[in-house]
Formats: C-alpha cells, sequence, structure tokens
DNA sequence: GAGCTGATTCGACAGATGTCAATATAGACG
DNA sequence: CGTCTATATTGACATCTGTCGAATCAGCTC
C-alpha cells in the first residue's frame, strides 16, 4: 500500500477521489486534472485498486472510483504504532478532555 | 515519504529502529535481520533519512538511528483526513464511551 | 602512525516503473 | 448492426531503483 501512494499522481488521484462530492467518482472526473495520457491514469487507478486502496464499479458507459477506508485506516494505524502510542492518544485526550 | 516507506525493506528498518529498546538503534544492532549487505541497508537508512522519516547521530564507531514521531504522525493524519473524519473518530468515541 | 572495525560512498548492472501510442473492450444510442 | 464515447489493455521504451563489490571515511586501540 505505501509503494501504491509513493508516486505523486497516485496520491493525488487519491485525494481527488477522497474528496470528491458523494466520495466517488468517474475517471472522467478527475482525469483532467492530470497532463497525463488517458492510458496512463487507468494504469495508476489499478495500482490504487490492486493495493486494496480504492474500488471501483461500472454504471453505463463511466466506471466510478472510491477510497477504501479500512484501508487507510489500517495504515495510518500502522504508523501510530510505529511512531509508539503517544502519537495520537495526545488527540483522543484533547476529545475527552 | 510514502515513496520512501514503500520498499519493504525500508519499512522493516523503520519498524526495526522504532520497536528497538530506547528508540534508537545502531546500523550494527539492525543489519544483521536483513539477507543484504550492509551497503544496501546503508543505502535504505540514508532513504529513510532523505525523506525526514529518521534522524542519525554518529557516537564513536557506532552511527545510532531513531524514528521521527512528527513525521509518521504527520502521515498518518494526511491518511485520517483521505478518508474522511469518521475513520478515526470511531476510535476515540470508543474510548470515551 | 598502523591496523582494525563500523559505516558510508562510488560505480556498475539487472530489474522494476512510469509513460505513451496503438489497440481492444464495454456500453449507449441511433 | 454501426458508430460513438468512456476505460482498459498491450507493447515498447526511457528512466528510476535496489543490489552488490570495491573503495573510502571515521574513530578506536595498540
Amino acid at each position: 500500500m505505501f509503494k501504491a501512494l509513493g508516486d505523486p499522481v497516485r496520491l493525488r488521484l487519491l485525494s481527488l477521489v477522497a474528496s470528491h462530492a458523494g466520495g466517488e467518482a468517474c475517471v472522467c472526473d478527475i482525469s483532467g486534472s492530470f497532463d497525463l495520457s488517458q492510458p496512463t491514469i487507468s494504469h495508476h487507478l489499478k495500482v490504487l485498486r490492486d493495493a486494496g486502496l480504492v474500488d471501483c464499479e461500472r454504471r453505463g458507459t463511466w466506471v466510478y472510483y472510491w477510497v477504501v477506508p479500512s484501508a487507510l485506516q489500517q495504515l495510518s494505524s500502522v504508523l501510530v504504532i510505529e511512531g509508539g502510542p503517544a502519537a495520537v492518544p495526545s488527540t483522543c485526550a484533547e476529545v475527552t478532555a
């Protein structure tokens, strides 16, 4: 998953999909944001999908993509563990306070 | 940073450094865990350092590495934002409950 | 200073990766 | 059925990346 996020284009793709209205976006909605050929975008989306970071569904002519929240949560929790329990609980403590 | 974490060796390296006693480890402590040449380990550590994920200091003959917590926290928070506010607060809600 | 050990840098090379043009597939609409 | 639009797949190619051996640097200890 980290490898999939390692490419700037894919990180932007994920961000665009995640921030799109309704939590999903069709390829034509976001491909215009890049100065890359259409096959390249499709390739990057496939990498993100193979990594389990996004999923997609075909509806008629268009293909819609959305983020898999559990995947991001998993990554996030790994980073917190790596950094020690002190990294995030501070935020939770702030909430409880 | 994601690119730096994208390599399996580097992810393991970071994990080893983070989980080592005292929060820091010298190269000789961890290089034995890999079936790789010592220059390769050194290369990966440099990539992690250039990415700001770890920092190091020389003490006599040995060089000690430690994780930069703020870097991991930054990555973690980015992932939470991508996934929407619902990803982590659920955990916090469990804590407050 | 000479030699030793731990670690980094250099140079080279195979394999992975990002990119595109061309082609193929899926579905909508005459 | 034929064509048109939206995506995906294929093949090719330049570049990037991980790896190693060899050489170099840093500091310790005779």
